[in-house]
DNA sequence: CTGTTAGCGCTTTCAG
DNA sequence: CTGAAAGCGCTAACAG
């Protein structure tokens, strides 16, 4: 591998005169410069830039975590996050984290050890198992809930929710099941807290025995329509905490005999691409993923270049989309 | 930022003996490991990892070269690729290439610039814009077709396609359709002759004009079902070359009044977490995702570390999955 | 405009 | 077992 020593011998020049012509043309004589191109062409040499990277201590990279990539919404993020952090010249590095705090660890050390520059996360934040904010790594959370420590990108899933719950409401229901994730996950809590606020506006009282935790699966969203044909008072309508299990609990409303939108409605979270394509469609709540992506490695780019973001919470808009899935009740 | 000078000043000894200790613990002794642990500690010393990697001169980073992460099928791949990259020591870098031949070659690039070792590449082999295998750069390409030079890791696209024809065929069709991708596409043109096999083996003459040409994206899908509808004489069964259209043209069928699989049989190829869940549910073909990942990155560590894999291609099985939306001619 | 030189933080001889 | 010193490839400061 030729090295910048080896191009200055070829041209018959110094190694910091090749430096120079290399970062700042106009300061080496027209002859030169065509010299040390074809030394650098004749041994095909490239810049080494882990010894660039060394020298300027300073990485040009950003970490993501990221609890599963295989997740059709983080990837959406990520794809955000990838466009922006190019775009200023930073590379990503991807962190699959599997939920384990083990490898968040990992991950947090890339930036402590000058690997990194800075860091996304995309786990929701949980007040008794947080790795981060760590003085000396800067890191912005997307997608999180209210409360989040710090930096952080996300829509209001409070707002969110109360919406869909409002919309509920408003086409006649009362008895509104909730098909929720599990109890302590951050987002749970938020989407719940939305719930709750659309039904004391209407004045209808929050009964907790139509609250069914899920963890946001199919198989528990199946599992849970399934508690709900059992109730003697079954709801009339869902509001399902992920599209996963709102897709899951139609199939098992459908399967019981019950016909959507006429006999149940079921709205959902998330809008998967998959939520346009069920039988019936799906209403829903989009979340802005590429643009959260976009603004968290925008706020992270600022924040390793030293500038302080003007708020430490971003709010992007959610997209209420209304579809097949929800009807008046009858 | 505390160095390795630092500590030495600290615990009163030389850079050598810190750095022995940090990586060959036992060739120190026992007091002296003590005295740098603590002063480790106290200066909260991290080792630069740029600096270990320029002088290693080894970056212990795989890129991996996407055309659109937020396409599940690759995300799973990644997935894969993290998992073995990193119980190897390796970090990955994400390279969201957007379809553009010119990121694709700065992330190339990056390997070359010792920036990563090698690179796994998620975009099929095209013959006429082939910018890889080059050397000096050690890569695999994951999930192409047939005729990928160089190192590769994939499915048989054409034993899956034959199967999936044969299987139609089976039922009793003896006129299939096709919604093939665009027609320069290597997965096309692999599924086009598994096809084409299927159809020569049960003595069916292959007719052009019941192949239409798709994108792999759901309005082709559902274009390319119109299409069909106004044929004089159409098809009983359809092979789509991925599920996105596949569910897209049963939309198309069911609108015009068609059932399946009693009017039509519609088969895919992909098993996207959707085929289960629509209406009727998919007959497709499993590509093992994440094992094409992890083989992958097997492959092209083992290649970064200067082996020779036994075999330039790694051919896995592919898993035929038999769902509703396919059934006998009638 | 060009050359010389020091030094980034770390590891690794080689002596002691 | 420990210390001294060289050097990885590059850039930047300074002198010429």
């Amino acid at each position: 591998m030729a090295t910048i020593k080896d191009v200055a011998r070829e041209a018959g020049l110094s190694t910091g005169t090749i430096s120079k012509a290399l970062h700042d043309p106009q300061k080496v004589s027209r002859k030169n410069q065509v010299k040390i191109e074809a030394a650098i062409k004749k041994l095909n040499y490239k810049p080494n830039m882990l010894a660039q990277k060394f020298r300027a201590s300073t990485s040009k990279t950003l970490v993501v975590m990221v609890p599963d990539i295989a997740n059709l919404f983080f990837a959406k993020v990520i794809s955000g996050i990838e466009a922006v952090a190019q775009a200023a010249g930073f590379s990503v590095l991807l962190g699959d984290t599997k939920d384990s705090l083990e490898r968040e660890r990992e991950f947090i050390r890339m930036v402590e050890t000058r690997l990194a520059d800075g860091l996304i996360n995309l786990r929701p934040y949980y007040k008794d198992e947080a790795l981060l904010p760590i003085k000396g790594v800067p890191s912005v959370t997307a997608s999180s809930s209210s409360g989040t420590p710090s930096y952080s990108v996300r829509i209001d899933n409070v707002a969110a929710s109360e919406k869909i719950v409002k919309h509920l409401i408003g086409l006649g229901h009362k008895r509104i099941g909730v098909i929720s994730g599990l109890h302590h996950n951050p987002h749970t809590i938020d989407r719940l807290e939305g719930y709750k606020k659309a039904l004391s506006q209407a004045g209808i009282d929050y009964d907790e025995d139509l609250v069914v935790e899920g963890d946001f699966n199919y198989w528990s969203g199946l599992s849970a329509a399934e508690q709900f044909c059992q109730m003697p008072n079954m709801p009339t309508a869902f509001f399902c905490m992920n599209d996963e299990m709102a897709i899951a609990a139609m199939k098992g409303f459908i399967d019981k005999g019950f016909c959507i939108p006429q006999d149940l409605s079921v709205a959902g979270f998330d809008d998967m691409d998959v939520s346009r394509y069920v039988v019936p469609t799906l209403t829903t709540v989009a979340q802005p993923a590429e643009k959260i992506g976009e603004k968290a490695a925008e706020m992270l780019i600022s924040l390793i270049q030293g500038d302080t973001p003007k708020s430490e919470e971003v709010i992007l808009p959610f997209e209420f989309i209304i579809r097949e899935s929800t009807g008046p009740f009858q």
